[in-house]
RNA sequence: GGGGACAUAGCUCAAUUGGUUAGAGCGCCGCCCUGUCACGGCGGAGGUUGCGGGUUCGAGCCCCGUUGUCCCCGCCA
């Protein structure tokens, strides 16, 4: 028997036990005379105790033991005294006396020190190029423990809603309206290709058409885009389906899914429901579409106060139309000019022409270049809407209303995060619903917002091939602490609603056919009216779990340019290796490389 | 595609205005030490300052380029 127990079981109880255990040398401590190891496993930390006088023969192999060396030991549970228990450790009321160790491997000297507190400052790109080794650390276990036991609450939530979970196909076919693909080269059919799925979106469409009524999946997507400390190119969704369904009942199994999870992760109960708000709402009056609750400093609308003012800037706004808008940075009135300068520069990117502001000092005055363009009027107007109160900073916005909120919502994300008014133990959900159907694009044509088989509102139909952008779908994102979570919709089922949708978009009828047709045959043997949503797994186990970034929640992630520091991929491939998927690359061998 | 930060010993960092032999803590190696748990004490080894070029009497420091990592914008139906 390599084990009877495990490094972070042995309690007081055990004491007079013989036992063997197996782990790494966590910290050598050698005295002299006694020799100390920390024996450390997934499940914990045991001090073992090598005396001379037990054994100078498995002495001799303690002394000679280094850091991460894989051992085996045998001894028998001792009772510490009573001033020696070690509080910090859940073994410490116990210890080891070992007379038997064996080397079962040996290691190299760690390339970075393995305890959470000085690991978490090593440069990422080492840590992942020895991730087996990141791995090792309490923290970076305990997170993928985190991970499989919050997907395993998932996947017991959902078997007792009478969710089936289907594995759907990784080598599918390309989706060119949305995120890049990514391609495999069909060797069988030269010239073709592949791609693997963004989402297996209509793979489960596909399913609700089969019956299968419930479906989900802890989906792997690929999407190649540039990387963020929250997106990688490949990441996992708890994906799911539901047929014969309205958003209340998405709504109601996604709260109860999330409370679930959440308490599994040990976070106590979720207040439910979960608390929902329009896309309209989201965007007045947080400047975003995944608004972060946890804290105020909402936008004011004070476009009603300046009507008519002598302030040109704002009046020429909005008698243009635009709005003027605020949020008051509660406490800023002395942030440094610097910052100012950088958020300027950040709201005139976002299509602003300035950034107005006003500091209101300590001791009650506004410190401002444009106050004096003000009416008393319009001033009390501010200290009333604002509740402006002394060392507050008050930034305004006027422009059209879409840039207004982009600006101003990131304005209060940055300046909420610099007054510290941003909780860090809160978990604020929040549905937002209601988006619109269509937006445009760069070009100026119609897109989906969300995808094309999206259901707008049943009462928006008359509108969609008059006005369009004023269609709201029946769509809904779920939004933790500013991060969207995942989103979700109720699909078109009948191939009327499904036709004239495309015709808005502009698909000719052969792109149509080429692209959706399997869909939309599949829609005219009887689909039942469904909807479904996806959530971000990484995400959601990133922000259960504490961590900055969804890095810190996947065995092997990626780097920000894509690469696997570990394996080194991706790679080059042998010349044979692309001559039978008929592929010839035209990027320029250097010199001295060709083969 | 764009903006920003960083790169010095195995790790984390320091090095005055451009000036002697590039330092510290931790780790590592050796010796000592019988109750430590971040053990302690003494000693030691360890550097192409990411890479390439330039300016200079002289470059870790200044300039240009390049590579890599991270953050953000764009992008992410």
């Amino acid at each position: 028997m390599m084990r009877t127990h495990t490094c972070g079981e042995l309690r007081k109880s055990a004491v007079g036990t013989r036992v063997c255990l197996c782990g790494w040398a966590d910290t050598v401590r050698d005295h002299g005379g006694l020799i100390f190891i920390d024996l450390r496993d997934r499940y914990g930390l045991t001090q073992v105790i090598f005396d001379p006088a037990d054994s100078r023969e498995a002495w001799d192999v303690a002394q000679s033991t280094r850091g991460e060396y894989v051992i085996r030991i045998e001894g028998v549970v001792e009772a510490r005294p009573d001033n020696m228990v070690n509080t910090k450790l859940p073994t410490g009321e116990i210890e080891v006396r070992s007379s038997v160790i064996e080397v079962l491997n040996k290691s190299k000297t760690p390339p970075f020190p393995l305890d959470d507190e000085q690991a978490a400052k090593v440069s990422e790109d080492l840590r992942l190029t020895y991730r087996y080794m990141d791995l090792r650390r309490q923290r970076m276990l305990g997170n993928l423990v985190l991970r499989h036991k919050l997907l395993q609450a998932a996947r017991n939530y959902l078997d007792a809603l009478h969710f089936t979970e289907v594995e759907t196909p990784i080598l599918t076919k390309s989706t060119p309206e949305g995120a890049r693909d990514y391609l495999v080269p069909s060797r069988v059919m030269p010239g073709t290709f592949y791609a693997l799925p963004q989402a297996p979106q209509q793979y489960k469409q596909l399913l609700m058409v089969s019956g299968l009524d419930r479906y989900f999946q802890v989906a792997r997507c690929f999407r190649d885009e540039d990387l963020r400390a929250d997106r990688q190119p490949e990441f996992t969704q708890i994906d799911l389906e539901m047929s014969f369904i309205t958003p209340e009942d998405i709504y109601g199994v996604i709260d109860g899914l999330l409370a679930a999870m959440m308490k599994t992760a040990g976070l106590g109960e979720l207040a439910l429901p979960i608390p929902r708000m329009t896309y309209a709402d989201a965007m007045s009056r947080f400047g975003s579409d995944k608004p972060d609750l946890r804290f105020g400093m909402e936008l004011t609308d004070l476009s009603e106060l300046f009507k008519g003012t002598q302030f040109k800037v704002f009046g020429g706004v909005l008698e243009k139309g635009g709005v003027v808008k605020a949020i008051n940075a509660k406490g800023l009135a002395a942030v440094p000019p610097r910052a100012i300068d950088d958020w300027t520069a950040m709201v005139k990117e976002a299509g602003l022409g300035g950034l107005a502001y006003i500091r209101v000092q300590d001791d009650g005055a506004w410190k401002s270049p444009i106050v004096k363009f003000f009416s008393d009027a319009e001033k009390a107007g501010l200290q009333e809407k604002l509740q402006i109160q002394n060392g507050d900073l008050i930034l305004f916005a006027a422009d059209k209303p879409a840039v207004v909120h982009v600006a101003l919502g990131r304005l209060r994300l940055l300046s909420g995060a610099m007054a510290g008014a941003i909780p860090q133990n809160k978990f604020a959900f929040t549905w937002v619903t209601d988006f619109p159907l269509f937006e445009k694009n760069d070009e100026g044509q119609l897109q989906s917002m969300h995808h094309p088989f999206t259901a707008p509102r049943p009462q928006d139909l008359p509108l969609l091939e008059t006005e369009p952008l004023k269609v709201c779908a029946q769509a809904y994102d779920i939004v933790l602490n500013g991060v969207e979570l995942g989103g979700g919709s109720i699909r078109i089922h009948d191939p009327d609603t499904q036709a004239s949708l495309f015709k808005v978009l502009g698909f000719p009828p052969n792109e149509i056919e080429e692209r959706f047709g399997h869909l939309i045959r599949a829609f005219s043997f009887g689909a039942p009216p469904h909807g479904g949503l996806a959530i971000g797994a990484d995400r959601l186990v990133m922000l259960l779990a504490g961590c900055e970034s969804i890095r810190d929640v996947i065995a092997f992630p990626k780097t920000q340019k894509a690469m696997d520091m570990l394996m080194n991929a991706p790679a080059k491939v042998d010349a044979r290796q692309l001559r039978d998927i008929h592929i010839q690359s035209v990027v320029a061998e250097p010199e001295g490389e060709k083969k």
